[in-house]
DNA sequence: TCGTTACTCGAACATCGTTCTATCATGGGC
DNA sequence: GCCCATGATAGAACGATGTTCGAGTAACGA
């Protein structure tokens, strides 16, 4: 590319100026769409869902909450904005009609990873119809995926749909209690918490809870990758064996 | 087929227990801890989760909002009461080894069926860990059925998280979008959005979705029901496979 | 009868999403 | 050159929320 002269190219002005002195840092960065959606981001990673305000994100960005109106609407179109963002993350292989129950299995991973990455997404999407442009490549690619592995058209859709459901239910189970770095008034399922849950089923009437007492120790031992990869051994499976009947 | 008629044996509150431990009741004042549990229920199921607030709440009970804090404590209080309460409602059978399957499928049913009458539960369930009588109950008795079926321990506790885990996946996006109770029992995705949906699939541009536009039809005839049953399917095979291979 | 305990509730606080409106900056048409 | 339509910013305020405070009331044991 030559240097052709392009018509909107803004020349900075240079450092000496000091004319338009009247308001020095006038030209501040532009809050664009993009922007205030990067900073929602950034701040739902790191502080969770509770404490995102519109406020707090107009912070962020240094300015104040009616600005983020004129360019998102809403906190519910901003959010529906940071759901498709996020959904644009997940990567799912090119169909190949030899191994669609390992391709599944990988969709399935990296829709958990994003879920642990945005511990929020699940409950974002709750009352949400995923279709933008992100969205629909997404179910694109999975019903690719299906098709190829043989399936007929209402088990692909029904299968594409359960699928998404199934690991929103887990992960919704996996990231629902405690925000990250929220002081732990609400036990998580790991760790310490883990241990008080053990504790506390443990020291039920025995007589009205036998399952519950003596199955208590594997309850704290719960490791979710394992459980995960459980899950979608059962899914999978099941849904190959109802493939092949059909 | 109903809760088993047990000696009522005091359990011990849970250390992370956010009520306020009153119990006597003094007056027969219109204002209670059950009253208000069940005026709350009532609201909740005529008016969906975003329309309830404490206000409005203290005005079916003719009170104000300020005198329901002392009977439970605070709004994520009185949302453990109402899911308590909820959860009490789901019968689960007395375990019979012989047909451990079948039952974990009435168990599912009888999950969604409930989760059908009270559109929200599922998502105040979401950063709670059920753990009040009713709920140990309800666990207790699940994995009972999965015991009796032969299943080894760890993969009892794992199977009844998973379980209802999927099942809330699937009722959340079953009741997700459409708070207020429709007056038809219909979900919200068959009828006339359902038909939207599926003209805005076909109408895509077909070199770019070519699976979307292909199934678009599979997407507004999607029978709820069918579906459910498919998934419940799928779960109790792969987990009764899972059973005899382990 | 008195005091302690059990309970009620109006008023107020902080925070939320959102709207209103005044203002600024800038570029194209005269 | 000027001038106004338009894109964009942001302070102030509205109504609603969950929750706290504290003064008030009723009832029972002593």
């Amino acid at each position: 590319m030559a240097s052709a002269p392009e018509p909107d190219e803004r020349i900075p002005a240079p450092p000496w100026q000091r004319l338009p002195d009247r308001r020095a840092r006038r030209r501040r960065d532009p809050i664009s769409r993009d922007a205030i959606v990067a900073a929602a981001i950034r701040l739902l990673d790191a502080e969770g869902l509770d404490e995102v305000s519109m406020r707090r994100i107009a912070d962020e960005l240094g300015t104040g909450a009616a600005s983020l109106y004129w360019h998102v609407g809403s906190k519910d179109g901003l959010l529906d904005l940071v759901f498709e963002a996020i959904i644009g993350e997940i990567a799912v292989p090119d169909p190949d009609p030899a191994s669609w129950q390992d391709q599944l299995r990988q969709v399935a991973r990296a829709q958990r990873e994003i879920s642990l990455r945005h511990p929020y997404i699940v409950r974002i999407s709750i009352g949400r119809i995923p279709m933008g442009p992100n969205a629909l490549r997404y179910s694109e690619r999975v019903l690719a995926i299906l098709r190829a592995g043989g399936l007929p058209p209402r088990l692909a859709v029904q299968g594409s749909h359960l699928l998404i459901a199934t690991i929103n239910g887990f992960t919704l189970d996996e990231t629902g209690v405690g925000d990250p770095p929220g002081p732990p008034d609400q036990p998580a399922m790991t760790g310490e918490a883990g241990d008080m849950v053990r504790d506390y089923l443990a020291s039920l009437p025995e007589r009205q809870f036998p399952n519950l007492t003596e199955l208590a120790g594997e309850f704290s031992y719960a490791d979710p990758g394992e459980r995960f990869e459980l899950l979608i051994d059962i899914f999978v499976d099941g849904l190959a064996r109802r493939a092949a009947a059909g």
